[in-house]
DNA sequence: CCCCAGGCGTCCA
DNA sequence: TGGACGCATGGG
């Protein structure tokens, strides 16, 4: 009998097929849209990225001498602008002086997570999100979307937090960073199409077969 | 009008 | 250590 883990992957694949994940097309792209996306509907994201775009400015080196007031007036459509330019801008200065992306591809995964860990704005699904879909390191991501899947199939007990949910999935599957990349793209789906917010459990979930491990009204 | 979105840092008990 | 709160735009 496979892990329920792994079962899951392979009910949502085969409801949803390959997702296609991450939506942008370079590292830097990646990175900067995982900021972006804090709390925010991509559709925004989206917006602010097209902005740097045209203006080739998808480029750290360029970003860390950025005027403050133009990089705000870019990202704006993604929220928290004022934040996310100041964030946006120092995350640029820092891979600029470590001498760029070449300059982290090297690092263990582990260093590499604990030195995006240090630049403010960049929490634990920031820096996981970058080090699977920018450098394709085997790191489970964990979203608000998985925590309210888990938590609303009972496999989790409610509240979970970051830590707990992560290794409930990467204990249990093989370290494989295609996989991780496209079970985290596949939840988020699930998420939004079947697990929204403030929402009794639905029934038309593909997942709405699997015993919960932990009953709805325990613990 | 309301709620929601692929979080995070800060503050305070 | 953990729970409230502010941050902001855009869509349903």
């Amino acid at each position: 009998m496979a892990a329920i883990q792994l079962q899951v992957y392979e009910t949502l694949l085969a409801a949803f097929g390959p997702q296609g994940w991450w939506p942008a097309e370079t590292p830097e792209e990646v990175i900067i849209g995982a900021l972006l996306t804090q709390n925010t509907a991509w559709d925004n994201v989206e917006k602010a990225l097209g902005n740097l775009r045209r203006r080739r400015l998808v480029d750290f080196e360029k970003l860390s001498g950025l005027r403050d007031e133009l990089l705000e007036e870019l990202i704006r459509p993604s929220g928290y602008f004022r934040q996310k330019s100041r964030r946006l801008k120092n995350l640029a200065i820092k891979i600029t002086s470590a001498g760029g992306l070449r300059g982290l591809v090297g690092m263990p995964t582990l260093r590499l997570r604990d030195w995006l860990l240090e630049i403010n704005g960049i929490g634990p699904e920031t820096a996981d999100s970058i080090l699977l879909y920018a450098f394709a390191r085997p790191v489970f991501v964990i979203d608000a979307y998985t925590l309210r899947i888990c938590g609303r199939h009972g496999w989790l007990p409610e509240p979970t937090g970051y830590n707990e949910a992560q290794a409930w999935f990467s204990d249990k599957l093989p370290a494989d960073s295609d996989l991780f990349n496209e079970y985290h793209a596949l939840l988020v789906r699930t998420g939004k199409e079947f697990c929204r917010p403030r929402r009794p459990a639905c029934c038309s979930c593909p997942l709405a077969g699997f015993t919960p491990i932990f009953a709805p009204d325990t613990i």
